[in-house]
DNA sequence: TGTAGCATGTAAGCCGTTACATGATTGA
DNA sequence: TCAATCATGTAACGGCTTACATGCTACA
C-alpha cells in the first residue's frame, strides 16, 4: 500500500532525485530547504526549516529516504538519499494522481477589487512597490535560468524557469496597463464633481 | 485594538461590504459561498462552507457583522451585514496592512519539472488536459466580466476580472509554445538514440 | 415521491507557520 | 571575539478541509 503524503512532500522527493543526479552524497534538511528557496518555491511554496525536517522524517519512516549519518569536520549532519521505494513512490505519483487547477493567492488583485475604498493613492503605491517586487522576482528567477544553461538533461526545469519568466512578464504589461486605468478613473472622477457642482 | 483577523476573513468582509452597496438586506452563509466561488476564488481562494459559518461567527464575536435572523418562509436563515466597526476595521486593514508577494501553487509545473521522469506521452496528455481546464476557467471568469459591465462603480472589480483574463491568455500562450518544446525534446532523444548507436 | 438546491452547523485532523532552543564552524 | 552560516530539532497554534449530521422548500 503506497502511504498517502502530501504534494510538498512529493516535490521534495523530486528535489532529491534530481540532486542524485549530479551527486552520491544526498542532500542535508538545511541544503534542502536553500534548494526549494531557489526552484520550488516559484511554482509551489518554500516550506519552513521546521516543515522540512518534519517531511524527511516522515519520508524516512515511510521508507523513502534513508539517513546518512555523517560528521562533516566534527559538525554533526544527515545527508539524505532517495531508496528505491521512494523513487518508485515518485514515478506512481507522477503516473496516477490527477494534478488539479493550480490555485493563485494574490494579496494585490485582493486590495485592488476594494480600490475603491482605497483611494487612487493608495492604489497607486501599492501597484509601483509590486511593481518592484515582480521586476526582483524576475530577476532572481533568471539568474536560476541561467544556472541551468541548455543542458538537455535540465529541458524541463528549464521549461518551467521560462514559464516563470514569461508569466512575470505579461504580470508586469498588465500591472502597468492597470496602472494607467486607475489614473482614468481618479480623472472621470474629478470630471463627474465637475458636472454635479456646474 | 483591532482583532487580528485572516486575510480570507477581510476578504469576506469585503464582499459583504459590496454587497451592502446594492441592496440592504445582507447576506446569508450560503449566498456569500456562491459569491466567493465567483469571484474571490480567481484571485484568493474559495472557502468551505464550514469555514464561511466559522468565519462569519468569529466576526459576530468581534462586531464587525450583524446577525439578522429571519425565516425566509418558515426556513430558518441568518443575513449577515457589516457593522460600522467593520467597515472601519477593512479601512484600516486596507490602509496599513503590506500585500506580500502572491503565492501560486502550481501542480502542472511542479509535474512538468519532473517531466524526463513522465515521458512524452504523460507531459503531453497532462498539459493538454490543463489547456482544458484553463479554458474552461477563462469561459466562467469572461461571464463574470460581462455581469460586471462597464458600470463605474465597479471599475476595480472590472480591472480585476481583466487581470485574470489576461493572466489566463498568456498561460494559455505560454502552455502551447510548452507543448511544441515537449515535442521538440522527445525528437531530440530520438536523435540522440541514432548517434550513440549509429 | 424524490432530487436538487437552500441553509446551518460540529468534529477530527492535516498542513504549515512562528517561536523557541541548541550548538558547531568559518572568517572578518 | 563577534557575526554569519551551517545544522537540527520541538511546541504551540492557526487555517482550512473533509466528513458527518440535520432539515426545509421547490419542482419535476
Amino acid at each position: 500500500v503506497p502511504p498517502t503524503l502530501s504534494t510538498t512532500s512529493y516535490a521534495l522527493i523530486g528535489l532529491l532525485v534530481f540532486d542524485s543526479a549530479s551527486s552520491t552524497n544526498g542532500m542535508t534538511g538545511y541544503e534542502l530547504k536553500h534548494r526549494a528557496d531557489l526552484t520550488l518555491r516559484f511554482y509551489w511554496v518554500a516550506p519552513a526549516m521546521s516543515q522540512i525536517y518534519t517531511e524527511l522524517d516522515r519520508l524516512r519512516r515511510h521508507g523513502l529516504v534513508r539517513p546518512r549519518a555523517s560528521k562533516a569536520g566534527g559538525r554533526r549532519s544527515t545527508r539524505y538519499v532517495v531508496t528505491a521505494s521512494g523513487r518508485k513512490a515518485l514515478d506512481d505519483w507522477l503516473g496516477t494522481s490527477q494534478p488539479g487547477f493550480p490555485v493563485l493567492k494574490h494579496p494585490v488583485a485582493l486590495r485592488l477589487v476594494m480600490g475603491s475604498l482605497m483611494g487612487e493613492e493608495a492604489v497607486t503605491a501599492m501597484l509601483d512597490e509590486y511593481q518592484k517586487a515582480l521586476t526582483e522576482r524576475r530577476g532572481d528567477l533568471a539568474s536560476v535560468r541561467l544556472q541551468i544553461g541548455d543542458n538537455p538533461e535540465l529541458a524541463f526545469p528549464a521549461m518551467v524557469a521560462d514559464w516563470g519568466l514569461a508569466y512575470y512578464d505579461a504580470e508586469a504589461e498588465i500591472v502597468e496597463s492597470l496602472h494607467r486605468r486607475t489614473a482614468a478613473w481618479a480623472a472621470d472622477l474629478v470630471g463627474d464633481d465637475d458636472e454635479a457642482s456646474g
